[in-house]
DNA sequence: AACAGGTTTGCAAATGTTTTCATAACCGCC
DNA sequence: GGCGGTTATGAAAACATTTGCAAACCTGTT
C-alpha cells in the first residue's frame, strides 16, 4: 500500500519518453496538444504510456504557471437538500470541461469560510466559487491577492465588484408574500432561515416583510420565527407557533425544507392543508412536488445556477485577460401546487 | 483577474526566505515541522509570510514524494439525500485532519467511475474512497498500480481484499422484512432500488426476499418493483402498484427516499398509513423522523461510516508501511416509529 | 576558555513537468 | 538532387518545494 510502485517510484514523463524513444517535451505535447505531434510518434507514445501505466501529474503543472484542473467550491453545508441540486449541476458541468471539484463546507460560519479559502488557495485551485455575497474582508483579500478567478453564487445584487450568479432573494421573499396576499391572507407566520452568516435568508425575510408592510399590514413579533434548515427542528418550532392561541392562517417558509417542516407540523396537529392553513416555500427542491398536497413554492433555478457558474469560471480561467462581467440574475417562478388556498371571506 | 499578482508572480518560499533572512529550507521546515525551528527564527518567518501574503503550494509537495493533502471521494450521486450525511461527516472529519476533499459523481455508471478514478489519480490524491464493493477491474488496477490507499464504503462483505467500511446490506433488507413478518404481514410489495451498478440495492433486495422466502412465502413478480432513488418517481411507481386490484398490505422500500415516495403515494390515494398500509424504509435519513407518522426504518450509521472512513484513510496515508486491515461492519438498528402496524388477524 | 552535546540552520541536489528556442526532419516542387 | 518552407522534435531552463548532510550555533560544565 506504499505510495510508490514495486520497482521504485511511479513512472514519470521521462520514463515514457525513454521507452517511446522521444524527448519528455514531446510526451508533454502529446498530452496537452496532441495535434502537433506526428501520428507515428503519437502511436509510439500511446503504447509506452499504456505499457508503463503512466498517469500524468496535473499537480505538477501548477509549477510552470499551468492550471491544476481543480476548482474549489466553498459552501455552507452539504448534508442538506438546499444546495444539492446546484452542487450536482456544478460538478457535472465542471466534468464536461475536464475539471474536478474541490469542495469544503463551513457550516454557516464565515470565519471558517476564510480558513477554507486559504486552504483551497494552498491547493492552487484554478478558480473559486463562494455562496452568498457576504464574506469576511480577509476572505476577499486572500482571493484577490492570489489572483484567483472567483464568483459568488446563489444571491444577486446589481453592481457588485465580483462576478455573481444567483437570483434576487428579496424578490423571492416578495413573490411568496404577494402570492399569499393575493389569496387574501392577512395573518401570516414568517418562518425564515437563521440569518447568522446568511445573507440569503436575510434578503428573503426582508422581501417578504416589505411586501406585507407595503400592503399596510403590521407583523407582530410572535409572527416571526427563525428556523434552522432542518425539517425536524422546523417542524417543532412551527408546531409551537401553531398551537399558541390565535393561530396564523398561513406560513411563509424561508425555504422548502422549512415548508416541509411546516407541513408535518400541521399534520401532527391535525390541521388540514390548505383548508385550515396555507403554506408556501421557496426553492422547489427535488421532491417538493411529490408532497401531498404538492408544495406551492417559488422555484429557484438551482441547476441553472450551478451550470452557469461552472461555465463562467472555466471561461475566466481560460481567458484570464478578457474582462467578462459575469452577472446572472436568474429568473424565479411561482409554482402553484396545492398548499395555498384563498381565505374564506366572511360575507 | 490574472493568475499572477500585480508585481509579477506570487511570492514563493524563496521570497519569504530572503525577507526573513533565512534559507528556503528553514521556511519549509517552519511549515511542515515548526517545532524544529527556533522561536526567534519562527517569528521572523511568520512576519515575512504575513507581509508578503505568502501561501504555500501544497500541490508542489507531491513532486518530492510528499502528500497533496487531497483525498478523493467517488460517489454515485450528490443531489440525493442518500449519501449526504456520510458526505458531510467524511468531509468534516477530513478537515480536522487538515485535508480537503476532492469529489466526483458518476451517476451510477461504473464505466464512468473508472475515468473519474483516473482523473483523481492525475490530481495525485493521497487516498481514495469508493462507494460499494463492485467496480470495474481497470478501476481497481489503476488504484493498485498507483499505490493509492483506498477504501470501499457503504457496503460490507467479510474477507475483502480491500479495506471496507460499511454495513451488511443483505442484513438491512432482512431486518426490514423480518419486522414486517413479525407484525404478521404476508402480502408485501418490495420496492427496492435499481440494481444497475448498485451492489447495495441488490444486497438489500436479496436479504429481504431471502427472509420472506425463508418464512415459506412466495413473492409474485407483481410484488417486486425497481424504483429510482427519487421521491416523485417512486411515488408514481408505487401508486400504480397500490391502485392495481388486490393491493399489498405493506411496502418494504429499498431506502427512505423510496419509502417517502410510498407515503405520498398512499396519501394521494387516500390510503391510511399505518392502518391500511404499513411502510418500512432503510436508511433513516435526516427528516425521516419528522414525517407524519414517523417513518419506521432500519438506521444506517451514515455519519459513523463517513468519520471512520476519513480516519482510516488518513491513517493509511500517514503510516504507509503499517498493514492495517481496516474492516468495519457498522451495526444497524431497527427504528420503530409509526408507519408499521400488525395486521388485523381475522379471528 | 575550551569542550561536549544537542539543537538549528544552510547548501545543494532532486523532484516532474512545461516552454522557449533552436535544430532537424519532412514535403512538394523545380 | 537541391531548395524553401513547414512541421515535428529535442535540449535545456525554469518552476517551488523538500531533504540529507554537514556546518554553525548555542548552553552549560569542566
Amino acid at each position: 500500500m506504499a505510495r510508490l510502485g514495486k520497482r521504485g517510484r511511479l513512472p514519470g514523463i521521462v520514463d515514457v519518453a525513454n521507452r517511446a524513444k522521444v524527448s519528455p517535451a514531446t510526451v508533454s505535447r502529446y498530452f496537452n496538444d496532441p495535434d502537433i505531434v506526428r501520428y507515428r510518434t503519437r502511436e509510439r507514445i500511446r503504447k509506452a504510456v499504456e505499457e508503463l501505466g503512466y498517469v500524468r501529474n496535473r499537480a505538477m503543472r501548477s509549477m510552470v504557471g499551468g492550471a491544476t484542473g481543480c476548482i474549489g467550491l466553498v459552501i455552507p453545508t452539504i448534508d442538506n437538500a438546499i444546495f444539492s441540486e446546484m452542487l450536482q449541476a456544478f460538478s457535472s458541468a465542471l466534468a464536461t470541461h475536464g475539471r474536478t471539484m474541490l469542495i469544503a463546507a463551513h457550516g454557516y460560519d464565515l470565519a471558517r469560510e476564510a480558513v477554507l479559502v486559504h486552504s483551497l488557495s494552498e491547493q492552487r485551485v484554478d478558480a473559486l466559487a463562494l455562496i452568498g455575497l457576504e464574506h469576511r474582508p480577509e476572505t476577499l483579500a486572500q482571493i484577490e491577492r492570489q489572483g484567483i478567478p472567483a464568483a459568488m453564487l446563489w444571491n444577486y445584487r446589481p453592481g457588485m465588484d465580483w462576478p455573481c450568479i444567483g437570483f434576487d432573494n428579496e424578490l423571492a421573499g416578495r413573490m411568496a408574500a404577494e402570492h399569499l396576499l393575493a389569496l387574501g391572507h392577512r395573518d401570516i407566520l414568517f418562518a425564515t432561515g437563521e440569518e447568522r452568516s446568511n445573507d440569503r435568508a436575510a434578503g428573503r425575510r426582508k422581501g417578504a416583510l416589505d411586501a406585507v408592510r407595503g400592503a399596510g399590514l403590521a407583523v407582530p413579533d410572535r409572527r416571526r420565527i427563525a428556523c434552522p434548515y432542518d425539517i425536524g427542528m422546523s417542524k417543532e418550532l412551527i408546531a409551537r407557533s401553531l398551537q399558541a392561541a390565535g393561530r396564523p392562517a398561513a406560513v411563509l417558509a424561508g425555504n422548502d425544507v422549512i415548508a416541509q417542516g411546516a407541513m408535518f407540523a400541521a399534520a401532527s396537529l391535525g390541521i388540514a392543508v390548505p383548508d385550515d392553513l396555507s403554506i408556501i416555500g421557496i426553492g422547489d427542491f427535488r421532491g417538493s412536488d411529490a408532497f401531498e398536497p404538492g408544495l406551492t413554492t417559488v422555484r429557484i433555478p438551482a441547476r441553472r445556477i450551478g451550470r452557469l457558474a461552472a461555465d463562467a469560471l472555466v471561461e475566466m480561467i481560460d481567458w484570464p485577460e478578457a474582462d467578462f462581467h459575469h452577472e446572472h440574475c436568474c429568473p424565479l417562478e411561482l409554482i402553484v401546487r396545492g398548499t395555498c388556498k384563498a381565505v374564506d371571506t366572511v360575507e
